[in-house]
DNA sequence: AAACATCCTGACCGTTCGGTCAACAAATCA
DNA sequence: TGATTTGTTGACCGAACGGTCAGGATGTTT
C-alpha cells in the first residue's frame, strides 16, 4: 500500500524547438499562470471564466497569457490533466492482505489531504463534473471506473473474510469521496456556519478523526489480528 | 418532526399593475424560464449562462426571457430563494424527545430526496457556493447557521443521554450534507463510474439504505426504547 | 368597436469575449 | 558582434454578451 503524493510531475509538453536555454522564465510564468488559472477556472467554471481575468490574476497581459498557453481550452485541459494526475497518486496499490482499517483510515486520509492541499484544483474538478463532465467523461468511464472496480473486489473479499460488514463497496468509495471532497467544494458553507474564517491544521485533523471513525465503525471494520 | 416537502410555494411578487386578468401566460412562461434558467445556471454557473442559453432552453426569443424576469441576475436570485425555500422545509422541527434513530433516518432520507426530486436545484446551489457564495454568504452565515446550531445542540442533548456516540455534531451534519448531496452534484461521475445511464427509484432506496445503516453505525445511534 | 393592458420580438447599444498579429525588447548563440 | 531565438504587448478582429426600446400582436373589459 502506498500514497505518494507526487511533488508535482505536471508532464511538461515543450513548443516543438527549444534550445539549450533554461527556460526558466517561462517555467516561472506558467507556474504563475497555472495557479491563477486554477482559481479562476474553480470559481466560475469553464465558460464562466475569461482569460482576462485570468492574466490579472497572474498579473501579465492577456496576450502573454495565450503566448504561453495557447487557447483558454488548452489551459483548462492542462489544468484538469494536472489534477488527474494527483488523483491517481492517490492510494494507487493495495491488496487483500492488508489491514482495511488502515487502508480505510489511509484512504480518508490521503482524500483529505488532497482537498486541503489543493482547494482550487479540487473546485476545478467539481465545476467540471458539476457541468456534466464534458471534458473528462472518457476518464471517468474508462481510467477512473477500473481503478474503483479494483478497489470494490478489494473490499468485497475483506467482507467475505468477515472483516468488515457486506456493504456495496462502490457507495463506499463515494461516501468517503464526497465526505472528504466537501471540504474544499463546500468551504464557503463551512467557513459560514462555523463562523471560522478558515480551517486550521488542527480542525482538519480532527475532522479526519471524525471520519474515520464514524465511516470505519459504520462499516464494523474490525482489525486484522481479531481474523482468526 | 416534521419534513414537509412543500409543493412550491415560490413566493411571486406580481409586476407592480395586474388587472383582474387569470396572469396564465404569465404564469406557464415564467415555469418553463425558471425550469430552463435552473438547468443552465446549474451547468455552466452564474458568469458561464447566457440569456441566450436560457431562452433557447425554454424555446423562447432573449427579448421575452428578460421582458418576463427584468434581468440575469434577479433570475438568478429568484432561483436561489426558491431553492433556499425547499432546502428550509427539511427537518424543520425535531425535539429531544424524538428517537434520533427516527430523526436522522428521516434527515438522510428527505435531503436524499431533495437532491433527487430537485436534482438542477441542488447543482445549482452547489455552483454558488463553490464559486465562494456571492448571493448566499447572508444566507449562510445567517439563517441556515443557526439552523445547524439548534439542531447541533440536540444531537449533544441525545449524546449526554446516552443515545449516541458523542461525536461532533457539525461535522455530523456536514457528512449527511455531503454524501447526499453528491448525487446530484456528482451525478456524472456516478454514472460514469457505475455505467448506469440514469439512477433507479431502486438505486436511491438502496444508496439511502447504506448511507442510514453505515451513519447511524458510525455515530453509535441506539434505539430510544433502549434509553432505560 | 373602442380602449386598455399584456404579451411579444427584431433591431440595436456599448462592452467584453477568445484569439491573432505585427512590431519590438531581451536574451542566447554563433 | 551579428544572428537567432524567446519573451512581450497594444491594437485589432468578428462574435457573443446583458440589456433597452419601439412598435406591433393579442386579448380582455367596457
Amino acid at each position: 500500500m502506498s500514497m505518494s503524493e507526487l511533488p508535482e510531475a505536471d508532464s511538461v509538453s515543450w513548443p516543438r524547438t527549444m534550445a539549450a536555454s533554461n527556460g526558466a522564465t517561462r517555467e516561472r510564468n506558467e507556474r504563475e499562470i497555472l495557479a491563477a488559472a486554477e482559481r479562476v477556472f474553480a470559481r466560475h467554471g469553464y465558460r464562466g471564466a475569461s482569460v482576462q481575468a485570468i492574466a490579472e490574476a497572474a498579473g501579465l497581459p492577456k496576450s502573454n497569457v495565450l503566448y504561453y498557453m495557447g487557447s483558454k481550452r488548452g489551459l483548462y485541459v492542462r489544468l484538469l490533466e494536472r489534477m488527474m494526475a494527483r488523483w491517481n497518486a492517490l492510494l494507487d496499490d493495495i491488496s487483500v492482505e492488508d489491514d482495511p482499517a488502515d487502508v480505510l483510515e489511509a484512504f480518508i486520509r490521503s482524500k483529505m489531504q488532497l482537498s486541503r492541499r489543493h482547494p482550487e484544483g479540487s473546485r476545478l474538478f467539481a465545476a467540471e463534473i458539476l457541468g456534466g463532465a464534458p471534458f473528462l467523461q472518457d476518464y471517468l468511464s474508462g481510467e477512473l471506473r477500473d481503478w474503483v472496480q479494483a478497489r470494490a473486489r478489494i473490499f468485497e473479499q475483506w467482507a467475505e473474510r468477515g472483516l468488515m460488514d457486506p456493504v456495496d463497496p462502490v457507495w463506499l468509495i463515494f461516501l468517503i469521496w464526497s465526505a472528504t471532497q466537501h471540504y474544499a467544494d463546500f468551504e464557503a458553507q463551512v467557513l459560514g456556519i462555523t463562523g471560522k474564517d478558515e480551517l486550521s491544521d488542527a480542525d482538519v485533523e480532527e475532522i479526519t478523526t471524525f471520519l474515520t471513525r464514524v465511516i470505519l465503525k459504520g462499516c464494523g471494520v474490525r482489525s486484522r489480528e481479531a481474523e482468526a
